[in-house]
Parts: structure tokens; sequence; C-alpha cells
DNA sequence: AAATACATGTAAGCGGTTACATGATTTA
DNA sequence: TAAATCATGTAACCGCTTACATGTATTT
């Protein structure tokens, strides 16, 4: 998977430009995947040269001219032969986790500030993903798997959090 | 967050190799970091120049000689450094989700193929995970929440992807 | 006989990010 | 009046992966 297959994926459900791509993956599979405009633009300019989506310039009154992108035949296929190749591993990647990992190099009190900041960041997710699937009640079924296995991942994890701070915080308590 | 840093947080606990390096973040952080050799072997020529490691040269029978690298004053300084910089944010990339996301556009079939490949993949890693809970039950107790945090992580997302696909396999029982 | 473990290393290339440039309109 | 929203784009750079090269010893 890289980023030329989610275009695809979002211009098969319908003509966008690359603000609107970016906007959309922000409030969808942003727990997920994300992408710069840096890599959306130049991404659109090489499936464009490529035939797999044709531009459309919107003329608009007060705001920049929008490049609306459509997909064509030749992009659906491409689209489908990605569905078909073999899947790519999960990567996660988390600074905070690798700190905690060296936990013991620190002082506890930065160890409590990463896991509330951690915590924070996963109740911010959260409460995203409530709002995402609050205002769209009749998504497909299996974008709602995506937004369910989001909320039970945040749910668990800010649980578990809430646990080990207060475990390490009742630490420092008992020393007095 | 990046592979400097982490190679200086597993030196700052013991001497060691490039090898030894691979080998231990295999077994220990794999569920949320990881590095090639094409990237841990250059990292560590960069940091001996920058005088953050010491290179010495172990004479091996029977096997190739081992670099074993050593953490400097420096070297610590630097990874101290880190411990006490913004934190970068958790990212996940995720190709099975993002298919799960555009699952519409293809059949039910490569849904669950792709649902029961990621549950598989996550049976392995809890089993990973309690092998390495088993065999070190006496590691500090931040490396044990890391343990626990991909446990819990695992076992609910087993879960989970099981409903989902008992789930989407009654449904086709409906139809008959 | 083939594959795996041990052990190190490099070069080419990929897939991005970050930062910048531009500019009107709207909101705080 | 400053910041945010809308909108597009590029250039420099970064941090890595993949593939290859080398070679012994052990396991299958």
């Amino acid at each position: 998977m890289n980023i030329q297959n989610v275009i695809l994926g979002f211009l098969f459900e319908e003509p966008m430009s690359g603000y609107d791509i970016k906007r959309i993956m922000e409030v969808s599979v942003a727990h997920f995947f994300d992408a710069s405009f840096g890599a959306i633009y130049p991404a659109l300019k090489r499936m464009e040269k490529e035939g797999f989506v044709k531009k459309e310039i919107i003329q608009q009154e007060g705001k920049p001219n929008k490049n609306l992108f459509v997909i064509t035949d030749k992009g659906k296929e491409e689209f489908i032969e990605y569905l078909e190749s073999p899947i790519n591993p999960t990567i996660m990647r988390s600074d905070f986790l690798i700190r905690l990992f060296f936990g013991k190099f620190t002082k506890k009190e930065n160890i409590i500030k990463w896991m509330e900041n951690e915590k924070k960041h996963l109740e911010q997710e959260l409460e995203n993903l409530l709002e995402v699937q609050k205002s769209s009640p009749d998504t497909d079924k299996y974008k709602k798997i995506t937004i369910e296995y989001g909320l039970e991942y945040s749910k668990m994890t800010i649980i578990l959090l809430e646990a080990k701070i207060k475990l390490l915080k009742e630490e420092d308590q008992e020393r007095l």
C-alpha cells in the first residue's frame, strides 16, 4: 500500500481535489494512515500522467480554483489490482513506547508526563471517532469496522494508561 | 525518535554488535519499532564517527568477528537529551485497515481472507509476547508495561476480528 | 544439497516529510 | 490585525528499505 492506492480508493468513491483528499483522510483514516500535501499533489500529477485519473479545473469565486480529479477505467483497474496484491504487514512506530521501554534511564516524572500526553492524544482520537460515527450513521459496514477498531483501541489503551499512571503515582504515596 | 536513539538505548544497557541489536529488537520492541541491517550498520558507523559509541573487535572462532559497540559518556548524554526532547506522535500504517475501509470495492471472500490473515499475525504476536513475558519475569516495570500493552492490543484485536469474521460468515448463511 | 544462523557492509533507490512560495477570503 | 481556511505546487532533503556481496559453520 502506498499513497497512490489510497488516493485511487477515495477517487473511486467520488471525484475530489488534492485538498479534499487530505481533509477526508483526516476524518476517516487518520488513525491508521496519513499523508502530507507534499505527497498528495505530486502523486496526483504522476497518476494523471499515467492515465489513472483525469483533471477537471473548476472555476470558483472568492476561492482559488480547484483541480477536480476523476478516476479513469485504467485507474479503477489499478485499484482492483492493488486489492488483489499481497497485503503488507501493519506497521506501528511509537516514540512513546520506545521511551517507556527505556524508562529506567529517566525520572518517573518524565514517564508520567509521557503517559498523560499519550492518554490525552488517545482521548482526542476517541472523541474524533465518536464524532465521525455520529455524523455518518449510514456508512457501509466495512468503514464502520475500521471506526470500531479505532474506538476499541483507544478505549483499551486509555484504560491501560490510566491504571499504570495510577500505580506509578501510588508508589510515590507509599514512600511518604 | 529515530534508529540512533533506539540503538543508544540498547547500548546504554550493555555493549552489543549490530547483529545483536537487530536480534534483541525482534524479541522486545518489534511490536512498535523495527529496523533493518541496512539502517543499523550505517547508523553505528555514523555514531562512532560522532563519538557516541566506540568499537571493540572481538575475535571469534568458527564465526565471523564481532564488532562490539560500547556507549560513551557523550552517547549517554545524547540519549538523555533525546528523552528530554519533545515526543513524536505514534504512527500506525495499516494496509489491512485501508483495504477494509475500501472493502465495498471487492468480494467478501477477500475481506474475510484479509481478516483471517491479520488475525493470524496477531495470534503470532500474542504468542511471541507471552513467550517474552515468561522467559524474562525479572525485567523492569517499564519494559513490562510495553509487553502488557502489546498483549492487550493483540488480545482485543483478535476478539474484534473473530466477531467480525463470524458476522460476515453468518450473513452468507442467512442467504441460503 | 539446501537452508539457516552467524556476521558485516554498501549502493541504489523509494517514498515520503518539511519548508517554502503564492494569494484571496473569512473569522477571531 | 493576526490567524485560519481554501487551494496548489515544488525543491531539498531524510531516513530508511531492498538487494546484493562475502564467507564459515551448523542444521535439516
